[in-house]
RNA sequence: GGCUCCGUAGUUCAAUGGAUCAGAAUAUCAGAUUUCGGCUCUGAUGAUAGGGGUUCGAAUCCCUUCGGGGUCACCA
């Protein structure tokens, strides 16, 4: 317990400085008014304070407050060692002995780098595919961003669950359907030996390409574009089964069962292989209907209005937006009604305090909808719901665009980046005496390490430039960068045998730049883990692990750990080893990552 | 067109809703290292789209011009 409460730096210099003030000035301030930041590597020092905003409150310049409080802190507090006041800002350094403290009591600790934000129970919705098609690449930046977001959410306290809403319903849906009962011949995953999402994906394609034959058929025959487009039997055809579907015909039943099925086997395997999991998956088919009654019941309340082709909607205008509509002429719902009655149905499943959708940010204007229509409803789920948008993953050729043919497989890309990861490391050689086993299971995590660590090392709400050949380098801001790293921790502390960890703090020590960087870096993980908690970031988790496995390997030039000056040097050393081997498997864990031992 | 988001080194990304010389990576050039793993390290070159404004201080806030994305469906 002691160790968790331990207080950061930051906040031991806040509180410091907090106490400087009240007894240099007789004034109190609260340590959130403080502004601490990092010294600039080119001055002398480790944390800054900004005295600029502390002028008007002491009635003094911002050199002279530097300097007072510069010097009362360095009277009264053994924390520092040294300041300097350079135009307004007091460069605090914090002594040797408070990181060597700070390494004793962390280099052990299991759970170092866990978060302490205000906890809540959080629901994370995430990947959420078609049934209609496998899923491709720009899927995995959303599935990634889920599966991560609820592992930092998780860290930092709270209680989370990890939903999926598979979209196994509606006109797309049918598509398939129809294509697939016009040209399939009776084609199954098992008699094409192909993976039944994309053998579904297949004849989802071919209901394009046919529709689109049809429709030039058509006008050569005398149509217009618009008449064209809208008579192609095929399409027609399609939505017959759509009102089927809905009218629960038993023979199309069937079918939507059947393809359904051989989807939901093929996104097995691949979320299999991604390492991805949820606690609950929720199905269109079941929720869309629950959505209808709450609007009527809103109707009925004098909440919406309706036309007169009896179609409902709601007014958004007060709020700047515009009118919503909510049930169509004939009753049947559309997307939005659907996602009304989901959003309701989770919250009485699992009363979450939030509900994070990971959508994309085409989406924006539909959630804040959502949202406020919840709101306007007063229902206890509208408050708790937060669009977690991110942006398009485009890749150097420029869009993808499904109708375009650019298109690149999810699948496809994973196998890409493990073949390329065995080519690599087979080029390096070091695995002597690894099982094909392991071997397979070593090429998996570095491809899909190099994937999921390109794809979370950006902002989420940036769209973002997939470079398939860079991510693979392996070098630089990279997934394998870092469990390269891992690797090379792990070697160095097999060779240690197990010696003997005990540091003798009556011993002084003066740490090298590189040793106090490392120790820096390593304690302020965990207020940047719940930096990336609050704000839904897993960047914050790549950048903070990448940053120590940078330092570490820095450290590692100029300081030889096993050949250390004396024992006691060697165990410190040993330690700081051992600390960062543990927050770089702590981040890559959090990123859904694994670290290997060797690679 | 309305609403909205975005323009940072050649390229890909950073910079708490303000603060000391805008940081990395990659690429390019120049070096180090028979070492605990050459998937390592050190150095150099190189950027805030244009113009105004607010401020002690602006990549960041406001206005404007230009350029790009998204969205405005009885699709999901």
């Amino acid at each position: 317990m002691r160790k968790n409460r331990r207080m950061n730096i930051v906040m031991l210099i806040k509180t410091s400085i907090q106490q400087a003030i009240a007894a240099l000035y007789n004034k109190e301030i609260s340590t959130e008014d403080l502004q601490i930041n990092e010294t600039k590597p080119e001055f002398t020092g480790d944390y800054t304070l900004v005295t600029f905003a502390l002028t008007k409150l002491l009635q003094k310049k911002p050199d002279e407050i530097a300097h007072e409080i510069g010097h009362y802190l360095l009277s009264n507090d053994t924390l520092y060692t040294h300041f300097e006041v350079i135009k307004g800002f007091l460069n605090l350094t914090v002594s040797d002995q408070y990181y060597i403290g700070f390494l004793q009591q962390s280099f052990d600790h299991e759970n170092y780098g866990q978060a302490t934000i205000p906890p809540a129970k959080v629901m994370v919705e995430y990947s959420s595919p078609n049934t209609n098609k496998p899923l491709h690449f720009g899927h995995l930046r959303n599935i990634f961003l889920g599966h991560a977001v609820s592992a930092i959410l998780k860290n930092a306290g709270n209680e989370v669950v990890k939903v999926n809403l598979i979209n196994d319903r509606g006109i797309h849906i049918c598509k398939s359907m129809i294509a697939w009962q016009l040209f399939a011949n009776g084609a199954t995953p098992e008699s094409t030996h192909t993976k039944g999402d994309h053998l579904v994906g297949d004849y989802y394609v071919k209901f394009n390409d046919e529709y689109k034959e049809q429709v030039a058929t058509l006008q050569n025959d005398g149509l217009n574009e618009e008449d064209a487009k809208k008579q192609a039997p095929i399409l027609l055809a399609a939505q017959e089964m759509l009102r089927k579907w809905e009218a629960g015909d038993p023979e199309t039943m069937e079918l939507w069962q059947k393809m359904n099925d051989w989807v939901y086997a093929g996104f097995d395997v691949t979320y299999n292989k991604l390492g991805i999991t949820f606690e609950k998956t929720y199905q269109e088919s079941k929720t869309y209907l629950s959505g209808k009654s709450i609007v009527e019941k809103a109707l009925a309340n004098g909440l919406l209005y309706q036309k007169e082709d009896h179609s409902v909607w709601i007014d958004l205008t007060e709020a700047g937006l515009d009118q919503k509509l909510l049930l169509r002429g004939d009753g049947t719902s559309v997307y939005m009604t659907q996602d009304i009655g989901t959003a309701m149905l989770k919250y009485n499943d699992y009363h979450m305090n939030q509900s994070v959708y990971v959508i994309g940010d085409e989406q924006n204007y539909h959630m804040q909808v959502l949202k406020l229509i919840l709101q306007k409803m007063k229902e206890p789920c509208a408050d708790g719901i937060h669009h977690l948008s991110y942006g398009m993953v485009e890749l150097p050729s420029g869009k993808m665009k499904s109708r375009e043919g650019n298109v690149v497989d999810a699948d496809d890309m994973v196998d890409e980046m493990t073949a390329i990861a065995r080519k690599n490391t087979e080029e390096l050689g070091k695995v002597d005496g690894f099982t094909d086993e392991e071997l397979h299971r070593l090429y998996n995590t570095l491809g899909l390490g190099a994937l999921k660590f390109y794809l979370l090392r950006v902002d989420p709400k940036k769209k973002m430039i997939f470079d398939p050949q860079e991510s693979i380098d392996f070098h630089g801001f990279t997934g394998p960068f870092v469990q390269y790293s891992h690797a090379r921790i792990c070697s160095i502390m097999r060779k240690a045998n197990a010696h003997n960890l005990n540091v003798d703090a009556s011993q002084p020590f003066s740490l090298s730049v590189n040793e106090k960087n490392l120790l820096r870096l390593l304690e302020q993980y965990p207020v940047l883990m719940a930096q990336a908690a609050r704000e839904m970031n897993p960047s914050v988790v790549c950048n903070a692990i990448y940053q120590v496995a940078k330092e570490f390997n820095s450290f590692l030039v100029g300081h030889s750990v096993l050949k250390a000056e004396n024992e006691n040097l060697k165990a410190l050393r040993l330690q700081i080893c051992l600390l960062c081997r543990h927050v770089i498997a702590h981040g890559l864990n959090l990123l859904g990552i694994d670290a290997p031992e060797r690679m």
